[in-house]
DNA sequence: TTTACTCTGCACACTCATGTCCATAGCCTT
DNA sequence: AAGGCTATGGACATGAGTGTGCAGAGTAAA
């Protein structure tokens, strides 16, 4: 999956089955698969069943952990907030020399999942047309985030107006270019960096800024296997 | 609903109930609500029970006119094939004095939703997350639209990978934007034409094409009442 | 060893959905 | 007015899902 690394946050709560030798499914096992099924299947598929079944284990032991599927969403959307939001926003305001390299700070996050995980984003975009809760929730991450990179653009001296659009092209850009769900390797995606870098910015991107970022790359995904 | 207008292109095909006394429900009902109840809930909401009750009409009446809830599906998925890619690319392919031209007339449709309905090009999108089949149309779609506004670009002198990269970045802006669901008025979208034509063609826009696209709008929106 | 506690399996009640069958109501033609 | 066709209602079978109640298996502690 995906999102492997990420859960690691939530299995260090608590150690996994075996502990005590009774335990089939422990509490993380379904808050785990309950992640994963959210992510590739959506919150529809989200079913004490289906995980039961795949944990093969009977329903009693998800209500023996949880008080009810409700109960267990609420708990992935706090998995969500807890995520995604944060490191875009930090990226945003770290300190740097150039918009270039500010806007390569912010696309650390499109090529690192443990940074943002798309996929989870997107279960919660579906998610929250159908629940008000989820919506609003959504929303004041979208303004944060936006808000985050329209500084961005600010302090490398862009009018309020350009930089508010800007922010929102290379924000939006990015959540549409999810949306189409184009799985390209790395290796389609990394040559448009430069011409990524010059849409965004209005400025040509100098050629060692545009290697240093591959160099980037090259490192993150042979440190995530 | 949204596509009230072009809903008007299922209709013509049979003249809507009472043509025949016994009639309670027409075919053409049956799909229309399917088709309103697919853009604003998901496939996953349209359900011949449900339909059936908001039609005041049991499901034999559905299984008369379709042959299983498939059938239905089947049909909401052509008639989103020949509505919503279609004027994206005679936009796009439209000739146009300037880039600038040209970008406003692909623009046309993300103000038009009788050009382009966003919603139920949304609700195909999370369709195809589960459908094989459903991905296949949809990729293709995709591809035809960006090529068509890759080509605009490219016919106003930009280099092929400026071109593709901009391509990519007026199309998927503009999906991203729809992804946020930010139900934005007209008048709060309109200020930042001039920002975004900057954005997207890396040329300053003159003020009067600017004004022309307000009186466009202006004009579309009245009409669609 | 007995007791206590934690977790699991199984059975039951309930809801919502699909699809099938058949009888029949109501118009349309002859 | 009598039948024929179209469209509908209602009953039945089936399946997938949620939540509850309860007995009991395993482990840990007394």
């Amino acid at each position: 999956m995906s999102c492997v690394v990420s859960m690691a946050a939530l299995e260090t709560t608590i150690q996994r089955a075996g502990a005590t030798g009774n335990i089939k499914a422990t509490r993380e096992d379904w808050l785990k698969l309950a992640l994963e099924t959210l992510i590739s299947d959506g919150v529809e598929r989200v079913r004490v069943l289906t995980l039961g079944q795949k944990l093969d284990v009977s329903r009693s032991s998800f209500y023996w952990y949880f008080k009810s599927r409700q109960d267990l969403l609420d708990q992935l959307l706090d998995y969500w907030r807890q995520t995604n939001t944060k490191f875009i926003v930090e990226r945003a305001r770290r300190p740097s020399a150039t918009v270039i390299r500010g806007v390569m700070s912010i696309f650390e996050c499109w090529v690192d999942e443990r940074l943002f995980d798309p996929q989870l984003d997107f279960a919660i975009r579906a998610w929250a047309r159908r629940s008000p809760a989820i919506r609003r929730a959504l929303d004041e991450a979208d303004e944060e985030r936006v808000n985050a990179i329209r500084d961005m653009f600010t302090r490398h001296g862009y009018e309020e107006e350009d930089a508010f659009v800007r922010a929102r092209v290379l924000y939006f850009m990015q959540i549409g270019y999810y949306s189409l769900e184009l799985n390209e390797p790395m290796s389609s995606r990394l040559p448009h960096v430069a011409g990524y870098l010059r849409s965004f910015t209005g400025q040509e991107p100098p050629a060692e800024d545009v290697e240093d970022f591959s160099r980037y790359v090259e490192k993150t995904l042979s440190r995530n296997r």
